[in-house]
This record gives C-alpha cells, sequence and structure tokens, in this order.
DNA sequence: AATATAACTTACCATTTGGTAAATCTGTCT
DNA sequence: AGACAGATTTACCAAATGGTAAGTTATATT
C-alpha cells in the first residue's frame, strides 16, 4: 500500500471518494423509489441501506425532492441513450426498427429500476419531470416519429401512425422491466432470463413489420 | 320528504348509507393510491378528501394495509371483467382479438385508476397481490393462451409465442391509461380523447392480424 | 319514552418524517 | 506542529404518521 505515493493529487482523491459516495446514494435511492415510489421511501431508509447517517445525505443533496430530481435526471439520461437508434439508421426502415426494439428491450433488462423510477413518475402524472420530458424526450420522439413519416411519403413502409407506434413500442418493451414480477408469474419462472427477452424482441419485430 | 314513509326498512338504509360511504372512501383511497402510490398517501389525506375523520375511516377499515387491499381487490374485479373477451369468442380469432384489444382498451379509458392501481403494485413487485393475480388472473391468461395455441393447431393462425403476445397487449392498452400524461405530452394535448383511443385500437389490431 | 346499537368525533400516543444547528472528526496544506 | 476546509455524526425539532381508547350523537327496536 504505498500512501506515500499517491498516483493522483490528495484533492482529486478524495473529490473522487466524494463522487464514489455520491453516486452510491444515488444507486440506492434509485432502486428504493423504483420499488416503492417517492412516498414510499424515506431519508432514513435509504441512508441506512446505504451505510451512513441520515444527515449525511442531506449534507450531499439539499432535501428529499433535491435527491429524487437528481435520480430522475439520471434515469433519463440513461433512457435517452438507449433511444437513438431510429434517427441514427433513418434510411433502412427495418434496421432501424429490429434495432430499436432491441436497443428498448436492453434498457428494460440492463437498468430495469431506472425504466420502473421513470414509470412511476409518469403513472403519477409526471409533477416534477414533465418539462425536462418536454425538453429532452419529446425532441428525440419527434425526430423518430418524422423518421416514419418520411418513410411513408417515399413509399417505403406503410403509412401507420407514427405516434401511436411509438407509445406501444415504448410501453411493450418497457413492460419487461416494469411489470417483471407479473410476467414472470405468467410465464411461470422467478425472474426473467435473456430467451424471454429475445422472444420478446422476434415476436415485437414480427408484429411491427 | 315523507320520511315518515320510508319505503324500504330502515335498517335497510342504514346499512345502504353506510355502504355508500364505504363505496366513497375506497373510490377516493383508489384515486389517491393510483396517483400517489401506497406510501404516498395518509388516511388523514384520504379523510379530508372524503370529507370525515380519519378516525372515521379505521371504523369502516380496520388499517390503511386492510383498505388498500380492499382496493386492489376491487380493481382486480374490475380488470378482470374486462377480460374475458377471448375465451368468449373462441370460434373466431380476428373477432376475439378485436373484441379484446377494443375491451382493454375501454378499461384504460373508463377506468384510468383502476389501471394504475394495479400498475403501481405490479411495478412494486405486487408484495401483497402476488396470491390474488396467481389464483385469479393467471387461470384467465392461460386460458386465452390456450385458445391461441388452438388456433395455431388447427392451422387458423400462425403459431406465436402467445404469452408474450398476452403481454404486449397488456401493455399496450393498460399504457393508456398509466401513461396517459407522457402520451399526451407526445400528441401535444391535454388530455387523450376518444379517437386518440380509436387510433390506438386501429393500430393495435392492425399490428397483430 | 327508554334502551341498545351503529356511526362518528375528540383526545391522545408512540413513532417516524424531513429538516436545522452544532459539534466532531479527518485528511490536507503551510 | 497547527490551521483549515471537507466530511460525518450527534442532538434536536415541529409536523405528520398509523393507530387506540373513550366519549358523543344519531338511529332503530321494544
Amino acid at each position: 500500500m504505498p500512501k506515500s505515493l499517491p498516483s493522483t493529487p490528495a484533492k482529486a482523491r478524495r473529490s473522487d471518494t466524494r463522487e464514489r459516495l455520491e453516486q452510491e446514494i444515488l444507486e440506492t435511492a434509485k432502486r428504493l423509489f423504483a420499488n416503492r415510489g417517492y412516498g414510499g421511501v424515506s431519508l432514513d431508509h435509504i441512508a441506512r441501506e446505504v451505510g451512513t447517517a441520515k444527515q449525511n445525505l442531506l449534507y450531499y443533496f439539499s432535501s428529499k425532492e433535491m435527491l429524487y430530481r437528481r435520480v430522475l435526471h439520471g434515469v433519463l439520461d440513461v433512457w435517452l441513450s438507449y433511444m437513438a437508434a431510429i434517427a441514427g439508421n433513418a434510411d433502412d426502415p427495418e434496421m432501424a426498427l429490429r434495432k430499436y426494439i432491441a436497443g428498448k428491450l436492453r434498457f428494460s433488462r440492463e437498468h430495469p429500476y431506472d425504466s420502473r423510477v421513470y414509470a412511476n413518475e409518469v403513472i403519477a402524472g409526471a409533477p416534477l419531470f414533465a418539462q425536462e420530458i418536454k425538453d429532452r424526450v419529446l425532441p428525440a420522439l419527434q425526430a423518430d416519429i418524422a423518421v416514419f413519416n418520411g418513410w411513408a411519403d417515399l413509399g417505403i413502409c406503410r403509412r401507420i401512425d407514427a405516434a401511436h407506434l411509438m407509445v406501444v413500442l415504448w410501453a411493450s418493451t418497457q413492460a419487461y422491466a416494469d411489470f417483471a414480477s407479473q410476467i414472470c408469474l405468467v410465464l411461470g419462472k422467478s425472474e426473467l432470463e435473456q430467451k424471454d427477452f429475445d422472444a420478446a424482441e422476434a415476436l415485437l419485430v414480427d408484429m411491427v413489420l
């Protein structure tokens, strides 16, 4: 343990550990908010889970609502990062849709807590989220819708109601995170496996094309 | 006001008003639970909304959890009542699917609070609901799945993964209640209208068939 | 009218809630 | 070493929480 040979400046190391704890708080809060909703989680609960004192959370985040906002913001970052597929493949409808469906299902598989926090917030009417959705989600969605309509204009694909198609795709893929507990019951297993996601992808691609 | 001429026995009248208040409590609780989740609603909150004292709620329902259970039970009743379409039209796949999609969308339109309470509970992992889902929802779903597989056996329709199809249909239709706030943002309107539901129905039927 | 019972309210209570203020500790820099 | 800022804990607090116990009012039965 070469404590006398810090490769990075001390200041940086300290702010690193700070960032790591901050990140851990955010992750834990996300998981709890996902499972029990904003009102169902107390700061004390989060703190205990992280292994620190409630008041230390308030040192990192000025209030419960601010913590929640930060969680939401991070969730949206992840959400959007999985959504760029369609506009990025504007020349090949089939490939674009495949990638889009696969991407969103991957999001559900890899980030179930993010998905559920998002879902909880939207179900609640997006009281804190509406503006950010308008600013960040809507443009992306509308770009995708425009791509669809462009395809229809060119006769490459049938003219469909792109907005509703996006809703259906979004809801269907997200269900594999948000409603996993019920899907498990239906499929008679305790948790979803990769092949369930593959089956969902196959079915959706099949339906859409 | 013919108070001296009670058309119904006094006892019945009293238990009627009791039932009416009980129903009002359940409706109000449902709406609040739908919008803010179990942990986000207090008994006081519900009582104030109903116009009575918190302690009167506890006279009608022995605890917050019991009240919530009663709400859940009622939600499931409604949910199931809209789900009987497929098995009831086992001879005509197209008609059955049409009716099923239309029915589930009607549920989303007519009972958004029920839908959201259900969604919240499932997102939370169905801690109180799992057994009831197993007992009441699963048989209905499996009957529907069996009908699908029967069709495929007869060559009436393509062989598809019926379980996942049910998930997709369920998620897509329910989204129009649960995620209404976001769909409104996408469609650029303040609330969903009948024609939005019609468009969704057309798209879904089109995709499935 | 008297009584019993159902419906509702008032008064509490222990615990938990989000949050503030101050004290303490820890590592860093001079 | 001592000063100093950053990080964490301890001690509180007022309000809200779910719930109990006892009281009060309305309604029905005799």
